[in-house]
DNA sequence: TCCCACATGTAAGATGTTACATGATTTA
DNA sequence: TAAATCATGTAACATCTTACATGTGGGA
């Protein structure tokens, strides 16, 4: 019991911890308005997968909600054993260093192959994209109060439109 | 021919393309000097593996030096094919959005779980990693010298950096 | 009635890591 | 002479994604 579980389970059992009794589509809808800023969003599938593997290692229970002729859904919960592991883990796991997947940037540094237009066209794609992702951002910092939090989120992104 | 590789593979060949004639050692050492600050970097067995395929699809070519009585290396460098597919990856791929996996953003929004103590010494570990991280990275900064891509490659540690 | 959101999973496959195995060359 | 660095790979395994399969409930 309690052995060392990937981050992606920690970050799932400490998002149930804030919001409990949730279904694995909440938990997953909760990841992408959320962890997705500082950590990926696992694909629905692997919210499954994690959610039966903290359940088979006692970490979360699951209810399981069949009302007659009805639909049939799983409401998940941390346990006592679920935040004793968590706690663990945020004071003794190392603090590793932030990975960053730019793609974007990497094709600006391999941009010598290419001609100037076509970087250009890349750029204009992807600060369009952003435009939106910072709209997206705004509602979710709308939704909420708490000022700590969201300076971390925001972050991020802000400095990422910095970039342009 | 040329369906479409993952991003770490046109990465690498992308390395190939300006550091030519390279082994997959020295290959590693590249990809650990400039990709890790805006990608992975991939682990010494998968640039073999990574090699592989690339000369299997004819993206490289290796040169087998087996000197009498030496130490037997392999030398890759990237075929006119290789160019090709890289560039056409380069003008073609969508301008995918960064991912960014930060544990101790993570684990700063599950804070409240612990001791400010806590959080604190780990912000502290954080930040004393970060220089030696910064101080390497100068290094970088200085073997080169053309001025664009430094840039790019600076902008996100220093970014980082902002976060204390 | 048709589509979208809700809801849960399985299976196959790709990507990537760590551990293992081996050996030569250089440097302290 | 011992350790670090250079050098190349294989095997086992974990993580995570996409595709598939299935079905309910509500709204246009």
């Amino acid at each position: 019991m309690s052995q060392d579980l990937p981050t992606t389970s920690y970050a799932l059992l400490g998002l149930l911890d804030f919001g409990d009794g949730l279904t694995g589509y909440e938990l997953k809808q909760r990841a992408d308005a959320t962890l997705r800023f500082y950590w990926v969003s696992p694909a629905m599938s692997q919210v499954y997968t994690e959610l039966s593997r903290l359940s088979r290692l006692g970490l979360v229970t699951a209810s399981d909600d069949e009302p007659p002729g009805g639909r049939r859904t799983r409401r998940y919960r941390i346990t006592a054993q679920g935040r004793r592991d968590l706690k663990r883990w945020l004071k003794e796991a190392p603090a590793d260093f932030p990975t960053l997947k730019h793609p974007v940037a990497l094709r600006l540094l391999l941009g010598h192959l290419v001609e100037p237009s076509t970087t250009r066209a890349m750029m204009q794609q992807y600060l369009d994209a952003l435009d939106e992702r910072q709209a997206s951002l705004q509602e979710v910092r709308d939704s909420l109060q708490s000022g700590e939090e969201v300076d971390e989120q925001f972050r991020f992104p802000a400095l990422v439109a910095d970039w342009g």
